[in-house]
DNA sequence: TCTGCGATAATA
DNA sequence: ATTATCGCAGAC
C-alpha cells in the first residue's frame, strides 16, 4: 500500500505536481515522518519569485537536474528549505515544502525543536519542518523516489483534497499575487490558518 | 491571538 | 542590498 511515488509523477509542471503532493508522506531515516499538508509551487524560468528565474548557478544546480530530486537551500543567514524538483530536467521546477503534519517518530522532533511549543508547531513552516526532520544543505539533491540518502515521498493511500485551497505565496516581494500556494484546509501544521 | 522587529550569512 | 523565516516581546 504505502511505498514510493514514482519518477513519473514528479515529470509534470510544478503547478499541476503541487496540489497532489497533499496528503503524500514525507519519511527521512530514523523513521520520522510528516503528511504534506501544505505546498508552493515555484516555475523556474517564467516565475520571477524562482531562484531559478536568472538561470542556473551553484545554488540552484539541483532544480536545473532530473525531477523526484530534494532541492535544499540556506536563507535569512539560518534556515534550511526543501523543495521537491518537479518537470523533465533542465525545467527547474520546483515544490516548497511549507508544512506537514506531524505522524511519526514525535519524539525525535521534539528534541530537535524545543522551541515548538505544541505539537502541531512541529512542522508548521518550511524551516521548522526541515529542522524537525533533520533535512539540510547536505540533503540537497537525494533522491526521493529511490531514497538514497534516507529521504523520501510515499503515497499510502489517503487522496489528496478533491479541491484544495489555493492562495498568493507566503514571503515573496513579487509575483505576490499568483494562487501558487496549495494547502488542505484546516489541517494540523499549516504555517498559517490562510 | 496578533503585530512588529532583530538575528544572521549566503547569494548575486 | 536582499532574502521562498523564525521566535520573542509587547499589546490587547
Amino acid at each position: 500500500m504505502t511505498g514510493s511515488l514514482a519518477r513519473d509523477f514528479y515529470r509534470r509542471p510544478s503547478l499541476e505536481v503541487a496540489p497532489d503532493l497533499l496528503n503524500k508522506l514525507v519519511t527521512v531515516e530514523d523513521a520520522r515522518s510528516g503528511r504534506i499538508v501544505e505546498v508552493e509551487a515555484y516555475c523556474g524560468p517564467d516565475d520571477p519569485a524562482s531562484h531559478a528565474f536568472r538561470g542556473p548557478t551553484p545554488r540552484n544546480a539541483t532544480m536545473f537536474g532530473p525531477p523526484g530530486h530534494l532541492y535544499v537551500y540556506f536563507t535569512y543567514g539560518m534556515h534550511f528549505c526543501a523543495n521537491v524538483v518537479c518537470g523533465e530536467e533542465g525545467e527547474a521546477g520546483a515544490v516548497l515544502l511549507r508544512g506537514l503534519t506531524p505522524v511519526a517518530g514525535l519524539d525525535a522532533m521534539r528534541a530537535v525543536r524545543p522551541t515548538a511549543r505544541r505539537d502541531r508547531d512541529l512542522c508548521a513552516g518550511p524551516a521548522r519542518l526541515c529542522v524537525a526532520l533533520g533535512i539540510d544543505r547536505a540533503l540537497d539533491g537525494a533522491d526521493l523516489v529511490d531514497g538514497d540518502r534516507g529521504v523520501r515521498v510515499a503515497d499510502d493511500g489517503t487522496p489528496p483534497p478533491a479541491v484544495p485551497a489555493v492562495s498568493g505565496r507566503i514571503g515573496l516581494r513579487v509575483a505576490t499575487e499568483r494562487p501558487w500556494r496549495f494547502f488542505v484546509p484546516g489541517a494540523t501544521g499549516l504555517s498559517r490558518p490562510g
